[in-house]
DNA sequence: GCATGGATGTGGATGCCGTCCACATCTGGC
DNA sequence: GCCAGATGTGGACGGCATCCACATCCATGC
């Protein structure tokens, strides 16, 4: 379609991995066949083994971007979170008047900081679900490789630099450190919390809870989550 | 090999499912290949439609071979976790002696119906990590459909006739029924339980658990196990 | 006892896929 | 301005899923 005038400088190395993206996007990770990909970029098929060693070669780069965009949807609800626990902080000290709106956690309850670290965490899982029931394909063909320990890899991260992974572990860090999960626990928690999300999304978009109403999900997704914090 | 003195009689159907689980065993869903299937029950490749109307159709059926294997490990780590319970309840019961040994919950503490359906659960969820990890292939092969729903279908069940996912939500009735689990958290806590140990099984064959050593893996798996424990 | 029709297996072909080898072309560094 | 290495092209091979037409076999009904 549009002129290419040379793939030069690894564009096609780019042009491949966004075909790959939306091949995966539509059907997940079988889906993403390298000719397919190559004549999307209106070249040869061989020309992709200049860039790629092997299909799977392709797959696993496909993959590092689905992870890379499940880091950006974490990232969305988190700051969601973030403002809307500022609204409403800000909606409390309004209806308190008198009170300092700048300190947010000094003039609140004494375990604000806990219920604003577990609010976080909760975001997280609801990026981590959302993005799984938005973007089936994409979320499957993120951890079609077996080599998947990549999940902390360069190209797996979002706009701030995490994956998905370590924004969990981050979320328990900062629950630990304002004591509302005991220290001794704290090693190893990020499996459990990530088995748990995990474990739910693949529920959720192939398993039995694929057919279920919004607000059935929306319900199992809420009692989920619940358990995950009595768990830590 | 063996003379097959001809296939009527829907032979062919199971030759074409053992050599499908066979080849799953060793490489995963993908490695179920329709030709190879068909080359080691010593027949024509177009032979497989008789049968199968396609190769999902017979990777449907190797998935639901696998569920049934996946069951069975589960049933034999309850009835292990049973016997052990004897046991321990009749050392416990020699080492105080005069105690009555055939009523093994009434004599216990009072709460001895709520530790035995625990380690009932935990039973499970052994039998289901250990399936993971034994074969992984079969393992991955068991969900690799879509329609995995049909996780409760027919020939998905183990020798008791229950699938893995029925035996779980027993083990959480029982919980209920002897008040070690609130009866409002009751429904939709399968969702949670099967959640996070299947999600911590691919942790496990995938994921960065993959090469830890057998010491580091029995930790994790203790301390998500507890932490359900705790969330349910 | 035997014909017949539906179920089962065979033969051959098509088109797609991943991958290999030899060749063409472009481009940056001397 | 030339050359070497990087990049893209052309053509081929074997494997796979699947389709159509044909062969064979067995149970059924006469």
């Amino acid at each position: 379609m549009t002129t290419r005038d040379t793939y030069r400088h690894g564009n096609l190395r780019h042009a491949l991995i966004a075909a790959g993206v939306e091949l995966a996007r539509a059907g997940g990770p079988d889906a993403v066949v390298l000719r397919e990909a190559t004549r999307r970029a209106g070249v040869v098929p061989n020309a992709a083994y200049r860039h790629f060693t092997d299909r799977r070669a392709l797959l696993s780069a496909v993959s590092q971007a689905a992870l890379a965009h499940l880091a950006r949807a974490m990232e969305h609800t988190l700051a969601q979170a973030a403002s809307d626990e500022v609204n409403q902080s800000a909606a409390q000290a309004a209806s308190r008047p008198g009170a300092d709106t700048t300190s947010l956690s000094a003039d609140a309850a004494p375990d604000a900081a806990a219920t604003a670290a577990h609010a976080r965490l909760r975001a997280l899982m609801r990026g981590y679900l959302g993005f799984a029931q938005a973007e089936p394909g994409l979320f499957r063909a993120a951890f079609a490789t077996t080599e998947m320990a990549d999940t902390d890899a360069e190209a797996a991260t979002g706009a701030g630099g995490r994956t998905a992974f370590r924004m969990l572990a981050d979320a328990l860090d900062e629950l630990t450190a304002c004591g509302a999960v005991p220290p001794e626990r704290r090693p190893g928690s990020e499996y459990f919390v990530w088995a748990t999300v995990h474990g739910m999304a693949t529920l959720l978009i192939d398993g039995p809870l694929r057919h279920m109403l919004p607000t059935q999900v929306e319900e199992a997704v809420a009692q989920v989550m619940e358990a995950v914090g009595r768990g830590l």
